[in-house]
DNA sequence: GAAATGACTGTAAGCGCTTACAATGACAAA
DNA sequence: TTTGTCATTGTAAGCGCTTACAGTCATTTC
């Protein structure tokens, strides 16, 4: 008798028996119909839907050995930072009936080549990951195992890697540069943590190589480094201000923390942008429902989904070499920027 | 000779060989320590250091019928309204070293269906779901699979689900009853979605009770009903106040669409909370950034995460009873609303 | 000093599926 | 009729791991 502690969950050897075939049957019938006759298909099912039979994921995957599952690593989940470019992926993906994995490493390379073995364990057959910073034993491992990789967000110029992203710190060397010929002489930067975060590092680098090259002194701009959070945005803005020399500017490293800013600037009466202007990065959807309206760059997040899915499925199925992909990105003028 | 394309990856079988012990020595050795002499576990560690082995998930889930892996089905990524929930049911999870694979259903039951087969079918040992309302085969397939779960966001007494939740249509009561005893008498609704969705069908119906009980007329309390994003929220309120009949208050299903509210609201030249007031629902961290800050009701999600997971692991370990819990959640006035 | 105990370790039987290979039968070509 | 071809189906060997059970010693116990 069946206990009850222990529900008969249907194997694919109790849809055999059931219908009357072999197990290799059933599995054909599963994965690759068009190899059974009408007849026995219909058998099969018909046994399929009455034990209400699911296969085995694990199963599966071990035999096949592939798990049409792809995994991706993002640093964080808490803001929507990577939502609209993951939402793509995923759309994408499934489009060629590959399942997404997520997990999100909150910004700490350990936990992510942590989560990268994870997925791997788990016999992802191939992977996202966000930008190039990473230790090399990582790159190694993947290497040995031969799991298909792209890196996203990020792009750097003959790297062996292949990804799919932007120049980060040519754009935002750009958004600097219209900064600094808009008038602008006092600019503060909030940053977000560089370290481990290559695609901060040259989003900072960025404005810094504007800075210099217009012959300005790096000992005069200052810089607050904070995890990317609106509160964090507001508290760094709150330290700014209370600095002797006041900027004109605030650059942000992202629109979140650039929310965190204009909430602040408002409570503590600065308006902008008229007493202070301030940007953003990335355009997400927030950016243009604050107030005021953020100056940011707008970065083609679904195009970028869409693309590293394509690449990745390449990768995987032709085992081509990798092709990596520079997108575009370019300056949103908003309300939140103006002359001094 | 091993081809380049298929790089050997080691197992528990090759690492047996290399430390020269049998295999159920060294699965001891990965999974109960202290059944295996220190001697044993470091020439077996030396091995796995050295080989660079990594369990095979799906061998291990499959072996041993239990996977410490539970599945959540959120609906939506898209927005911040999980994320911190998430954030602390995963933190409990990892301190009782379980994993969490998380989905979302895009407020799509049909999906949400599929996606819970595909997660026990991966072999989550169980299942976190939002909300109550589902179709009853789907509650059937889970207590036929004997896969705990635990119903969080809501709360429904005398359910048999066990849940972990509050009492949104009180909650919502609660506000409206305050935002009509300040005297407010045109209100206007933007609702989420409330099909398939009973959060939102709660709230909504919590500020009926209470408009109808302060004894007005239902055909009076307009309503609009959009899925949760800033930008329908603002498009929602340009409908709005199309009408001829202008409200004094607009209360929102949640945060997100409020923020779409008050950033259209200024667009349009209306002053919040002067011209209009607003209202929330679930205090997100946007809910005090946006301008005017969101007066909205406060929900304590760390806590609700952190309580689920327990649940949800006593429930797997002990298989014991559901209980289910309900929490407090208070209003929080913030500069949205005012008197009209 | 014999028997009992306990701490380790090994043997081997699966877990539920895929798939190479073999077998079968039907039909067309020679 | 004989042979070849092709479409279908079955057989059975794993995939990499866990774990019940059995064995081997060294240490106690009386």
């Amino acid at each position: 008798m069946q206990m009850h502690e222990t529900p008969h969950i249907p194997t694919l050897d109790d849809v055999a028996k059931a219908a009357g075939v072999s197990t290799a049957t059933v599995s054909r019938c599963m994965n690759e119909k068009q190899k059974v006759s009408p007849k026995t298909l219909a058998k099969v099912m018909e046994a399929v839907e009455s034990l209400g039979y699911t296969p085995n994921f694990n199963a599966r995957a071990m035999a096949a050995k592939q798990s049409r599952t792809i995994g991706a690593i993002i640093p964080t989940m808490e803001n929507a930072i990577f939502a609209r470019g993951l939402q793509a992926f995923q759309e994408t993906l499934l489009e060629q009936s590959y399942n997404l994995l997520v997990s999100s490493s909150a910004y700490q390379p350990k936990l992510e080549a942590q989560q990268i073995r994870e997925l791997v364990a788990r016999g992802a057959d191939g992977l996202l990951l966000i930008g190039y910073e990473r230790d090399e034993s990582v790159y190694d491992y993947l290497a040995r195992r031969g799991i298909p990789t792209i890196l996203a967000w990020a792009s750097r110029p003959n790297s062996e890697h292949a990804s799919v992203g932007f120049d980060n710190r040519a754009a935002m060397r750009q958004l600097a540069d219209r900064v600094i010929e808009m008038g602008h002489r006092r600019i503060a930067v909030i940053s977000g943590i560089t370290e481990g975060n290559d695609r901060a590092a040259e989003r900072l680098a960025g404005i810094q190589d504007s800075w210099l090259a217009h012959g300005f002194d790096s000992d005069d701009l200052p810089i607050i480094q904070t995890p990317y959070e609106i509160e964090n945005g507001a508290a760094a803005f709150e330290r700014l201000v209370q600095g002797n020399v006041k900027p004109t500017v605030v650059m942000c490293g992202n629109d979140v923390l650039a929310a965190g800013v204009v909430s602040r600037a408002r409570d503590l009466d600065f308006r902008v942008p008229d007493d202070i202007s301030v940007t953003g990065f990335d355009d997400i959807e927030l950016a243009k429902h604050v107030y005021p309206a953020l100056t940011t760059v707008h970065v083609p997040h679904r195009q970028m989904g869409r693309i590293a899915a394509e690449s990745l499925i390449n990768l995987i199925e032709d085992r081509k070499g990798a092709v990596s992909h520079q997108l575009d990105v370019y300056i949103k003028i908003r309300e939140s920027l103006k002359s001094p």
